[in-house]
DNA sequence: ACATAAGGTGTAAGCGCTTACACATTCTTG
DNA sequence: CAAGAATGTGTAAGCGCTTACACCTTATGT
């Protein structure tokens, strides 16, 4: 099933070790053998084994992502920044997601399975104290995006500060009633709120519980363009008078805007939206938000990973991005021109 | 380096095989022993070794997908419908992908390497007669998604038949200067076209190849909203009494109507769009389009694989979606009445 | 009671590759 | 020109697991 060293070796005549060492590119080996090797190789169409190289090796050329619900797009561009950087590499990328989040820890049990990968990357998930114990019992490299623990290595976006530059220039702008559209759970999302909160103390604006409306839709995250209109509607229920919402993820953000348009309320005189990513969509329909750097992101998650692997005892890093605050049409100053963005 | 099954023959006092009997559901195994033997991999926190099983098994339990440009709506959803799958069974998914077209064979040649998975999935790439040959001599299950080859199975969508009635539909509305936005290569966008023309002469209107007009932007197959922006300048400088355009995808689309946009051209009053694809944001924008069961293709894609493994001498199988047409507010009659759609 | 079947378990030979070690050769160098 | 270094190659022992085969107990039938 496939030619194997020990065909070549016959071939040319030389034992499998030195074969082997020609794959390897070891010095150790005449001019004149490693072309006889390379060319008979070359004639019967060898390809190296990829597990048997793994096992002798001690290692493999993989390593896998883990995705929590790939719904969101910000994981795609992130995902495009691994795969630019892991392309120069020699390391193959395993991808795992699932669509609810109760799978997560079965996809990490998976990911983390002795002899599958060399490294785990791991997206936006909550590190338990249970998840870093296997984390540490698989001795893998382990990389953080768009979640932290101290003791691996991390890189992801500052959340409190988009929470805080969302806010802050809806008080520039004057707004006085400001909401928050968020999810049940996850660190970012209350990171943003505590941004959002320094903003409006700050500001000498009371902090009201009531204007934070969370999501309940559990099986995404919350992360939804319903569960952001459904949460609008509650927040407007609760406080008609809202003349702002920070939403933590543009897709709420999305939902939120369907709300106040059904609501007949003007966006952005009557209340002015921003979200958080900037994907796609965002741009097309005007939508204010944070940028997250998410290819940039990638590729420095993939470059963590192969210094961790260089130098296993190399303190631990954490690499936080400043997102960047991108003014459309659903917010700032009633816009007067038309034609700002295409 | 990590606990092995002869640490545990040790601990159980049985050999290595009943350890290995255990671990692979072998009858033959008694139950106190089985117990034991579970007990003790318990313990010590066993976990079998991917590497030595792929190579003693003479197989692995990775799958892998190769996509040429992840830039693609199209590629998420269909990549979350292979997850959907997958995670029912015991597969693993390797993900290849490229963000430049000549890379594509590089990273074929890495994904058909030998005991790296047990089938490639291929997306949306031409099957030229030199990877026919090399996929042929891998002597994997190869599945083709949204591209076709007599000799493959496949899964596609009916690309002829949407650009039939998209150009059907044009036709009904009294369109009769019909153009299209097309990407210079690719069999889809030829089958696009094949739709159009045959619809055009069904309904007995003139054929004219300068009504299409193909972008040259190389990197990423001319599937770019840039590249949909200066074909639909190109063809309203060569045929201004333009009423209606198929583009060949939602991106090039999106791209068009920016171009109509700035031309102070009215959509759909003057000129009616419509796109393939039906990516989030065509929602979003209200733009027509025919839509592709993506997720169901995905599905469908590693069902088609686990047959094939099963079944090696079964059949090649094609499976052929029909398009739907989803009619927004860029085509139709121009509308009368507002938000008709989220 | 004895042959035979059935059920459990162990031994050992791989799977395809890497690599430490040993063994020749050939090349230096005093 | 002998001793040691450098160079090239082969032998063999793994890497961690699966599995054919053999062996030894018991259960079963006559």
């Amino acid at each position: 099933m496939g030619v194997t060293i020990y065909d070549i070796a016959e071939q040319a005549k030389v034992s499998i070790a030195t074969v082997s060492r020609v794959f390897n590119n070891s010095p150790r080996v005449s001019e004149s053998t490693r072309a006889r090797v390379v060319a008979v190789a070359e004639a019967l169409g060898y390809q190296p084994h990829v597990s048997a190289r793994s096992l002798a090796r001690r290692k493999t050329h993989v390593i896998s992502a883990v995705i929590p619900v790939m719904t969101n797009y910000f994981f795609v561009e992130v995902l495009r920044g691994l795969q630019d950087r892991l392309a120069q590499s020699e390391y193959d990328l395993l991808v795992y997601t699932s669509n609810a989040l109760e799978d997560v820890d079965a996809q990490l049990n998976r990911a983390l399975q002795r002899g599958r990968a060399a490294g785990v990357l791991l997206f936006s998930m909550p590190i338990t104290d249970d998840r870093v114990e296997r984390f540490k019992r698989s001795r893998l490299p382990i990389i953080l995006v768009d979640c932290f623990h101290p003791e691996f290595d991390s890189v992801s976006v500052n959340n409190e500060m988009g929470g805080y530059l969302a806010t802050q220039h809806f008080i520039e702008q004057g707004r006085r009633t400001i909401g928050m559209v968020t999810a049940s759970g996850g660190e970012p999302g209350l990171q943003r709120r505590q941004g959002y909160e320094r903003a409006l103390r700050e500001a000498g604006l009371p902090v009201d519980a009531s204007l934070v409306e969370a999501s309940v839709e559990i099986a995404e995250h919350g992360y939804t363009e319903q569960a952001g209109y459904d949460a609008m509607l509650g927040l407007l229920r609760r406080h008609p008078q809202t003349d702002a919402v920070f939403a933590t993820s543009d897709v709420q953000a999305l939902g939120a805007l369907r709300a106040l348009k059904e609501s007949q309320i003007n966006v952005p005189d009557d209340v002015a939206v921003i979200g958080f990513d900037d994907i796609a969509i965002s741009q097309y329909v005007g939508l204010s938000t944070l940028r997250q750097p998410m290819r940039q992101m990638g590729m420095l998650a993939v470059e963590k990973f192969l210094l961790r692997l260089m130098q296993p005892d190399h303190p631990v890093s954490h690499t936080v991005f400043a997102p960047e605050l991108i003014v459309r049409d659903t917010s700032g100053p009633p816009v007067e021109q038309e034609g700002s963005e295409p």
